[in-house]
RNA sequence: GGGAGCUUAGCUCAGCUGGGAGAGCAUCUGCCCUACAAGCAGAGGGUCACAGGUUCGAGCCCUGUAGCUCCCACCA
């Protein structure tokens, strides 16, 4: 027994229930299955620092979408979700967390501190998941992977020793990002550069010969304690006696050269540039070039070290002050300027990132990348939209080396191992942790760092699905076929999982990359923590529904568009599912109560077919622009059928045949019920829960008891009927025209009138007159070839027809007959623009045929619907 | 400095490979016709930023200009 709908449109009444539903059933369960055809998606796992916000259910509902679009159409449809544990994100947090209890990580030690993080795992991830449930999620839970679990870890050792031993990963002292907050390096892409208003001071530095002063400019004057050189433009004629000298570093009072470096624009500053090779990034390349020593003076948080003479001990900044207060006592401040420039904050505590020297482990990202540059400018791996892989490639062909060691204990631990005898120092990688030191004997101490977050998260595609090991996972679902995310992180998760399927799997993690833009809010600022403007979509989902939510997320919105939040929207999307149910009660009201199931019946009217034909061609449309990705076209397909077509014209068509009974109601149930049927599967994707209700209490034909799991609809030449849907619209047009002429003039529809009908296809217009009683507003209607008595009647012309109804004593006959007169206006323009195109030897010429053939039938109607005009009387 | 995008109705945005401009909201008019007022039937409203070009034909392709947004680089 078909189980009846709520009375009024209610999601949280059946939401839950129905995924819980799914879930017992195990349709996100996939079974690999060799007579189908794979089709995966790897969810982006959503970092467990906190709860999902607005772009991470858009982000979702794209996968959703096309996976149950392809699992409909009976492809072996695998999403695997995840949690990714953001090792720096979530170390922010659990520190931020420990600090309000007053505890520090070193009062908790190493494995104190991982305990407390794996608790925290545990809570966040079991969020995220119950959130990704609302959002009606069909990701196999079966699979549910979190990046430091032990498969993605085996693969993260594996990928590391691996790509030591090519030679690929290395261990090094070289510049970083340092971030004092976070109290670890970070990579290039996590260092976000930020203007901030700043100074310039200009410095005298003594030539040591005490013939005179050099001025430099700086914006960091304490890390001059850090000098090693001062450097000037080889070309720079105003400098040329320096080159080779040296002078005296002010406050230190040691002795540094000048030297000559390309390096240096004689253009900016004094032309004169201080050489601070541990404290910044360009002069740690002038320092290679010029083998200067490399003096770090700052710890771990910034403060300056022992090397710092009298200001160790100081914060950065006010050692910055205490030394501009000491050149000025001196007398070696020159002068003072307003600079604005940009400063590298960190991307997670934006802590100013102070460049750093230190020992770290590296990526060699050259040769990894050329593979990875190729696969995409050859178009075996593509983005959708293309434009996005401009700036793919463009970092891809600049990058540098990627720092992957951090200096935290979330995340997984590197496997070097040090032999703690001085004289000894062997290093080496290892999956297990040696007992020995296998040249002395020696203990031996593994490194103390972590992976940076994103080099598990680069594995994901494969590390999911079982690799290293060969399973039969990974077998039949990779490669992976769509990647759904945001432009956001091209370069952070992308990019690194592009050149890691290949280099690691031998081929590319996936086939398309589908990214999408953010959403903001209302006044189309980012939605942020700080600014508190994010709209949490629980809440949207608790007040709205699931559905509603993410119709509006999707429909009408361009792929790697940003989208602006809109409550209007959100509010279009809930009417719609409104809609939607109210229809779906109204049929199901009115359908017989042994209706097992609905079957096209053998003869049809008019209207039926017209109808089945439109809903033909809507499965056709639908299903191309889903294979093209363009979603919120396909689901306003969907939707404006729904309203327009099968609501506002055809439910209404088959009231009569309803209320008549026998014979042509039943023809009419059961059309209604096979396109409701079919609109319901094609609005699955976009809007699983409403449709699966529906779907449930609805006589569907042979159909399985979940849509989710019904086949996709097919396009059907059986049901393709030009004539009928082409002569129908005559029909349509017509009533049209009378509802626009009634309303015009100010008709109550209650008013029914009687109407002649005059035109060529009586036939046609004959079986059609009960639509002009039911929507038109006829009291009784005459089909005729010619209407002769005119006299105090008004007329609605169309190509097709005249429509002949009295006027009655209300009409204002001036504005009738200016109305007309528009009409007449509008035509003869059309007629005059089609004449002149079809009068056009070069549109004859070069025009395809079927374009000239559409032009001409539409001058045939603007000419046939002129002469009707012509002949209006009043 | 390099790259990308945007500029279409009052507002927010669609517009697929070029064939006479669309939606939602807002506005105006008339309707409670027993599925739906979270609704129905209508109406008004656009030199598609600007200037050139290609083409029989340009919102769409090319060049340039202006304004806005974002990304990358980061002259100390």
């Amino acid at each position: 027994m078909k189980k009846e709908l709520a009375k009024t449109y209610s999601p949280k009444d059946f939401e839950d229930r129905i995924y819980k539903e799914w879930t017992e059933k195990k349709y996100f369960h996939t079974k690999i299955d060799k007579s189908k055809k794979p089709f995966t998606i790897s969810m982006p796992p959503p970092n467990i620092t906190a709860q999902l916000h607005m772009g991470h259910a858009m982000d979702n509902t794209f996968q959703d979408i096309m996976i149950r679009y392809k699992r409909m159409q009976g492809y072996a449809a695998l999403w695997v979700p995840g949690t990714d544990h953001a090792s720096i994100a979530t170390e922010a947090k659990i520190v931020a967390a420990m600090k309000e209890e007053g505890v520090t990580k070193d009062d908790i030690g190493r494995e104190g501190f991982l305990e407390r993080a794996w608790k925290w795992k545990d809570t966040y991830s079991g969020r995220i998941c119950e959130q990704l449930t609302k959002l009606g999620c069909s990701c196999d839970w079966d699979r549910l992977r979190f990046t430091l679990d032990e498969g993605c870890s085996k693969a993260v050792q594996k990928t590391f020793i691996d790509l030591y031993n090519e030679g690929l990963i290395y261990h090094g002292e070289r510049i970083i990002n340092w971030c004092p907050g976070c109290k670890t390096s970070i990579s290039d892409i996590e260092c976000e550069y930020e203007e901030q208003a700043g100074h310039f001071w200009h410095i005298n530095y003594p030539l040591a010969d005490g013939s005179g002063f050099v001025e430099i400019a700086t914006t960091r004057p304490e890390t001059m304690l850090g000098d090693t050189a001062v450097a000037v433009n080889p070309e720079d004629e105003r400098y040329q006696n320096l080159i080779g000298r040296t002078v005296i570093l002010p406050l230190v009072n040691k002795e540094i050269p000048v030297i000559a470096d390309e390096y240096v624009d004689m253009e900016f500053g004094t032309g004169v540039v201080k050489i601070t090779p541990a404290h910044d990034p360009n002069d740690y390349e002038v320092g290679l070039r010029h083998r200067l020593e490399v003096i770090n003076i700052m710890n771990d948080d910034a403060t300056i070290n022992e090397k710092g003479g009298k200001y160790a001990g100081m914060d950065r900044y006010e050692a910055r002050k205490a030394v501009v207060a000491d050149l000025e006592a001196l007398g070696l401040l020159v002068k003072v300027e307003e600079h604005v420039h940009n400063v590298g904050t960190c991307q997670r505590c934006h802590t100013v990132v102070e460049p750093r020297c230190s020992k770290q482990w590296f990526v060699a990202m050259k040769e990894l990348a050329k593979p990875a540059i190729d696969v995409v400018k050859s178009g075996e791996l593509k983005f959708i939209p293309q434009r996005f892989e401009n700036g793919y490639l463009h970092w891809m062909e600049n990058i540098r080396d990627w720092c992957i060691s951090r200096q935290l204990w979330w995340g997984h631990r590197i496997p070097a191992y040090y032999c703690q005898n001085k004289d000894c120092g062997y290093e080496m990688i290892s999956a297990e942790a040696p007992h020995k030191c296998p040249k002395c004997g020696g203990e031996m101490k593994q490194d103390e760092d972590t992976l940076d977050t994103w080099f598990s998260s680069a594995l994901w595609p494969f590390s999911t699905l079982g690799w290293p090991e060969k399973t039969e996972d990974y077998e039949f679902f990779y490669p992976t076929s769509t990647l759904v995310t945001g432009y956001d992180i091209i370069p952070f998760w992308v990019a690194r999982m592009i050149f890691s399927g290949l280099h690691y799997t031998g081929t590319k993690p996936f086939e398309h990359v589908y990214i999408h833009g953010l959403v903001r809010d209302e006044q189309g600022r980012k939605m942020s923590k700080s600014l508190g403007n994010g709209i949490d979509p629980l809440e949207i989902i608790d007040k709205y529904g699931t559905d509603a939510l993410r119709l509006t997320l999707v429909i009408g919105n361009a792929p790697g568009n940003d989208m602006r939040w809109s409550e209007g929207k959100l509010n279009n999307s809930r009417n719609f599912a409104n809609k939607l149910w109210n229809a779906s009660r109204y049929i199901l009201m009115n359908l017989p109560e042994d209706m097992e199931k609905a079957e096209l019946p053998e003869v049809l009217p008019i209207e039926d077919k017209w109808v089945l034909s439109l809903y033909n061609d809507l499965i056709k449309d639908v299903t191309a622009n889903l294979d093209a990705y363009e979603f919120g076209i396909a689901c306003g397909k969907v939707y404006d059928f729904i309203w327009d077509i099968y609501c506002d014209w055809y439910i209404e068509l088959t009231k009569p045949r309803i209320a008549e009974g026998g014979e042509t109601a039943k023809a009419a149930q059961n059309v209604l019920v096979y396109v409701m049927a079919g609109l319901l599967k094609l609005l699955h994707p976009f809007m699983p829960f409403i449709t699966e209700e529906i779907w449930q209490s609805m006589p569907v034909a042979d159909q399985p008891e979940s849509i989710m799991i019904s086949d996709w609809c097919r396009y059907d030449e059986k049901l393709h009927f030009p004539e009928e849907q082409e002569a129908f619209g005559k029909v349509v047009d017509a009533i049209r025209a009378v509802r626009t002429q009634r309303s015009e003039l100010n008709v109550p529809p209650s008013k029914k009138a009687a109407m002649e009908i005059e035109t060529a296809e009586k036939e046609l217009f004959t079986s059609c007159i009960p639509f002009f009683e039911k929507l038109a507003g006829a009291s009784s209607v005459l089909v005729t070839d010619k209407v002769t008595d005119t006299e105090g009647k008004m007329t609605a012309v169309t190509a097709a027809a005249k429509v002949f109804m009295p006027r009655g004593e209300l009409i204002d006959l001036e504005k009738e007959a200016a109305r007309i007169e528009k009409e007449k206006k509008a035509v003869q323009k059309d007629i005059d623009f089609l004449t002149a195109k079809l009068n056009n030897p070069g549109f004859l010429a070069k025009a395809p045929a079927q374009q000239i053939e559409n032009e001409k039938s539409k001058l045939a109607k603007a000419l046939e619907k002129m002469e009707k005009l012509k002949t209006v009387e009043n």
